[in-house]
DNA sequence: CTGTTAGCGCCTTCAC
DNA sequence: GTGAAGGCGCTAACAG
């Protein structure tokens, strides 16, 4: 920069004017800077800016692990809003530990590097992420914690959950099955859609057997396998399985089709996240999609406006989702 | 760090030494500052020390697109390897285009944020990958360019897919098609996947039939279904297709089901990269592993290397890779 | 409108 | 072994 404001025979304010599009230059100057920036090939130190300013337009993306299809197209869908945001993504993996989670989280706050943080917390629990001990914009993504203490988005899963249950009862099913993590071990995800599917249950006055509940320890394709072969060892076993992930109604569809047990014939399956693999599968998979291009969008205009120094109630917003009915349950008129 | 130095009593310089384990500090010393630094809960400010040293142990990751789940997959090694080699992961997404590659690694190199990038390039070609016009450590991930001028870290892509197609050649396959990319549009990963394919067919002393090659615009599932209808209308249409691509397989899969074709009864298929949904397709799908893990490793380990001052010669290390075998290949003994 | 200057928080050469 | 001081590159009061 000094180079710079040499060749152009100006101070290093006024180069920084130029740089950072102060409002009063001169026509005249603001040129002649620029021909030297030009000239000079410069570019503007960030970490300096950074040091300087006490920002630097990065923020963390803490996910359980990206190789996990939602949390990549999540991930895809962050960093994708914030290179228009004019910001860049450092992405972390808390492998759903609440430790982990609680270590980068206050690394991100401590560095220096970060200004924000998103967080898909899976580990920490409703009190834990109630208060954090950090002193840094952090919104929360995902499922939602009890109280609101910080902003948080993510889709109405109980709502979704009672959605596409109601889809399975409303195409003939009576006896519907829950798949996926465990509701007691303080797993918000399975808590709360294992909600909305029992009140789906109760809306319809079907029964609720707890025996249809399979747990797993993940949401995994190879997770389902066990649960599933649990299900069907049942003497009454479901007509239709809601799996509370894609991942695992792709690995129930993969374990029925071992099993011989067809889909959408003698079983409908539905699942949770639409993503992109679900529409490809054989059968195609029923699932919920939630609007992940908003998701990553509120969540990162919350982040940067909380930078920006606003004070204003943390705010708990829902985006939009969408029932996507696929072969999966379809109404079979042949089996 | 004053605060720090004012509570033990000593200077930012002896600070500095404890919080750097410099070498020369008495053990009392030592104690003294480090309760200080305890107390105060004291964490130094990475962007300080960055700007000062020069390093900021951030190194970037340029993908194609994150969600896609080859790349989440390498994302998931890299960001693993790097958190055991204490560096962090900043991650963009290129789309695959040349320009936003060439714009993101200049970016990357000249922000001062980062100390190297790891480019999984599609866009660029050998010639532009040979001269990039930046003074940063970069390591090349996948694909091979002609001229070895970086540092580079892959699969023998010619050979996995000689072994692929000699596989399907020896459980009896004679007409096998190609699927994925267009060799003729400067695509590596299409260039050097086809070679191995001709390869294996021609130590077999098969024919090669131009026909049998199935270009796509990508490298997704949803690429995969016109190229499978072209593959059926030929005349003599193949008994096996070897995918550049698992998720092509995947499509392929989906589409054959569509089109009443079965698998692996009437058609083989193959794919490349060995994703984890492979392992739950309907059939499972055969493909080639690399050891991602392996890949993650070297790459960072020759990074740092190069942010260390190495200027050995530019490196090429091939990765070890692995066929596995799987249903969609299997030497059908009933239909 | 533009020049001068004091740090942002840390590391490190130089003395002691 | 430890203290003092300069400066990494930049921004933003504070003058002028």
């Amino acid at each position: 920069m000094r180079d710079v404001a040499a060749h152009a025979g100006v101070s290093t304010r006024t180069v920084s004017n130029v740089v950072n599009d102060y409002h009063y230059v001169s026509a005249t100057m603001r040129a002649k800077v620029q021909a030297a920036l030009d000239e000079l090939d410069y570019k503007p130190n960030l970490m300096a800016r950074g040091l300087k300013r006490g920002r630097t337009g990065i923020v963390t993306l803490l996910l359980p692990k990206i190789a996990v299809p939602y949390f990549g197209e999540i991930a895809h869908a962050v960093v994708e809003r914030a290179s228009h945001l004019g910001c860049t993504v450092m992405i972390d993996e808390t492998g759903g530990r609440a430790d982990r989670e609680l270590a980068l989280l206050d690394e991100a706050a401590r560095s220096g590097w970060v200004d924000g943080v998103l967080l898909s917390a899976e580990g920490l629990n409703g009190a834990a992420l109630a208060n954090l001990p950090v002193d840094i914009p952090v919104v929360l993504l995902g499922e939602r914690t009890a109280k609101t203490t910080h902003d948080h988005v993510g889709i109405d899963n109980v709502g979704a959950s009672r959605d596409v249950t109601r889809h399975l009862i409303d195409i003939g099913c009576r006896r519907i099955a829950a798949l996926g993590g465990n509701t007691s071990r303080g797993d918000m995800t399975s808590r709360l859609r294992f909600k909305g599917y029992r009140a789906a249950l109760r809306d319809a006055d079907l029964p609720a057997d707890d025996a249809l509940y399979a747990r797993t320890p993940q949401y995994t394709r190879g997770d389902a396998a066990p649960a599933i072969r649990q299900l069907l060892q049942l003497a009454e076993p479901p007509d239709a399985i809601f799996c509370f992930s894609d991942e695992l109604a792709a690995g129930a569809l993969r374990e029925l089709h071992e099993l011989g047990v067809s889909v959408p014939g003698q079983m409908k399956i539905v699942g949770f996240d639409d993503i992109d693999e679900t529409r490809f599968c054989i059968p195609t998979i029923t699932s919920i999609r939630p609007d992940k291009a908003d998701i990553a969008d509120t969540a990162l205009t919350m982040l940067l406006d909380r930078v920006n120094g606003s004070t204003v109630q943390p705010h708990d917003v829902k985006v939009t989702y969408e029932l996507i009915a696929r072969e999966s349950s379809a109404a079979s008129t042949s089996r």
